[in-house]
DNA sequence: CCTGGAGTTGTCCTA
DNA sequence: TTAGGACAACTCCAG
């Protein structure tokens, strides 16, 4: 009982920079305590494997900037910080807000609960605006994008400026969970490839930031459609995990927009008006990962078809562009946005699959994966969100993929079977004369596959179906 | 209340 | 070849 301390609560927020809860407890307490509770009692979602790995190497690099001093634990926080309190002088506990529905409700009845027996303070660390202070005039949330930024954000407050602060360890002698045995990692091949394609870490984010405002953002606006070009910043799974803020990236900016006006870096800082929107329509609408925001779509006639779902989730489809970007998420851990896009386009509007059986997979595979985003991007992609692409919008993978690798070096890389094709023929393998895929000793059907439906039938199918849905 | 303009990311057909 | 309009109608949002 002798040992004094304060505890900041690791959560989203897995960095040492522009960290407001550690910040304000360096000012206020001389010995400070790094926590990280591993909670897979109370999500009613648990994390996906890509998700797993890249928080398995993120604690790691985070205890090593922390001397080791970082202390684990697994299981439920309330009974966690219940055992410490009982043996400890806890001064404070401190933690940066999340925003997951799940995660409001646990962190409300704990808040409540602690107050007992400590101080406790949290703080935003994770978004330029609070959801609940971006408002209609009526005090409703917004459900379309363009009012939500423009009106709602930019009218609102100049989002807070990074800050840094020195931080005061404790070198604590209570014993800590070892990070292996959270059992994050894995030894599967697919896991240990996955990785190669990243560098995890607060100092990696930087780089990445430093790299993209050096080159990347230059040509933004246009070179962010093309998937093979380096127009995208890459840093949302180092945002989804807090390993950079978004308060850093939005004045890094400002910045450099005080030297040239350029819409490149509006449209990068309206991305992240995009991020805010979702956390926002997610904290508005907290079942968006579960059910349709447009009720009528409840009743559309999606499809059940395990065989279709499993050539897409291996990018079998025979659709180069969608292939290519079903092969990226699964070798990388992501996938272009533009190619999202395209391939969750394909799953919902030409194979009528439900927006939910993509959201999980993303779930599982994706690095960035995010409650938010994810999930009203999908709604997004399928229709069934407030402020969504209409029905009408069907992505022809064909016209996608020559607009938007006209090269076809993406496709190539991830597809490549193909990559001998004339590139009259790689948009489109099926069409390539006998001839000509004979002295390149490719077959259809065999080297790689027919596609899986005809684009002009089932997009007809699908303009039907959502049809069906007019008037409900 | 009413009014009117607008709505991330497309496709296809026609002149 | 290319540029422009239709697509279908609704809800959102601000004045």
């Amino acid at each position: 009982m002798n040992e004094e301390f304060a505890i900041h609560w690791f959560r989203q927020d897995l960095r040492l920079n522009d960290n407001p809860s550690l910040n304000y407890l360096s000012k206020n307490h001389k010995n400070i305590v790094c926590l990280y509770i591993y909670d897979e009692v109370n999500p009613e979602r648990q994390l996906g494997a890509a998700s797993k790995l890249w928080l398995h190497h993120s604690l790691n690099d985070l205890n090593i900037a922390l001397d080791n001093n970082l202390l684990i634990f697994k299981g439920n926080p309330e009974k966690i910080f219940s055992e410490i309190l009982s043996n400890y002088k806890i001064k404070e506990i401190s933690w940066n807000r999340c925003y997951e529905p799940w995660r409001i409700k646990r962190d409300k009845t704990l808040k409540i609960y602690l107050k007992e027996n400590t101080s406790v303070n949290s703080f935003n660390g994770s978004l330029l605006w609070e959801p609940w202070d971006i408002l209609k005039n009526d005090g409703s949330p917004y459900k379309v994008f363009t009012p939500f930024y423009q009106r709602g954000c930019l009218k609102f407050k100049e989002p807070k400026k990074p800050e840094n602060c020195k931080l005061k360890l404790y070198n604590h002698k209570i014993k800590s969970t070892d990070i292996n045995e959270l059992e994050l990692n894995t030894n599967r091949t697919w896991g240990k490839n996955i990785i190669k394609h990243w560098k995890i870490g607060e100092s990696h984010a930087e780089e990445l930031m430093n790299t993209f405002f050096l080159s990347g953002i230059q040509d933004y606006s246009e070179g962010r459609n093309f998937p093979n070009k380096k127009n995208v910043s890459r840093l949302s799974p180092y945002l989804h995990w807090g390993q950079i803020s978004p308060n850093t990236l939005w004045h890094k900016a400002l910045e450099l927009e005080k030297k040239i006006d350029d819409k490149n870096i509006e449209i990068f800082k309206s991305e992240l008006g995009w991020r805010e929107f979702f956390y926002s329509l997610m904290y508005h609408f907290p079942k968006i990962q579960n059910e349709n925001l447009q009720k009528k779509f409840d009743k559309f006639p999606w499809e059940s078809n395990d065989h279709f779902f499993s050539l897409w989730k291996k990018g079998l489809t025979g659709y180069p562009i969608v292939d290519a970007g079903m092969r990226e998420l699964w070798q990388t851990g992501y996938m272009h946005n533009r190619v999202r896009m395209i391939a969750g386009s394909f799953l919902v509007k030409n194979l009528l699959l439900h927006w939910n059986t993509g959201e999980k997979w993303f779930w599982d595979c994706l690095f960035d994966a995010d409650y938010a985003s994810n999930s009203a991007s999908w709604q997004w992609v399928a229709g069934t969100g407030t402020d969504a692409a209409p029905y009408f919008r069907i992505f022809n993978p064909i016209t996608q993929g020559k607009k938007f690798d006209p090269n076809a070096e993406y496709i190539k890389k991830y597809v490549p079977e193909i990559k001998d094709l004339p590139i009259k023929y790689i948009f489109t393998p099926w069409e390539c004369p006998k001839d000509v895929s004979n002295s390149i000793s490719f077959r259809i059907g065999h080297d790689y596959p027919y596609p899986v439906v005809e684009i002009k039938e089932s997009r007809e199918k699908a303009l039907k179906a959502f049809s069906s849905l007019k008037s409900m």
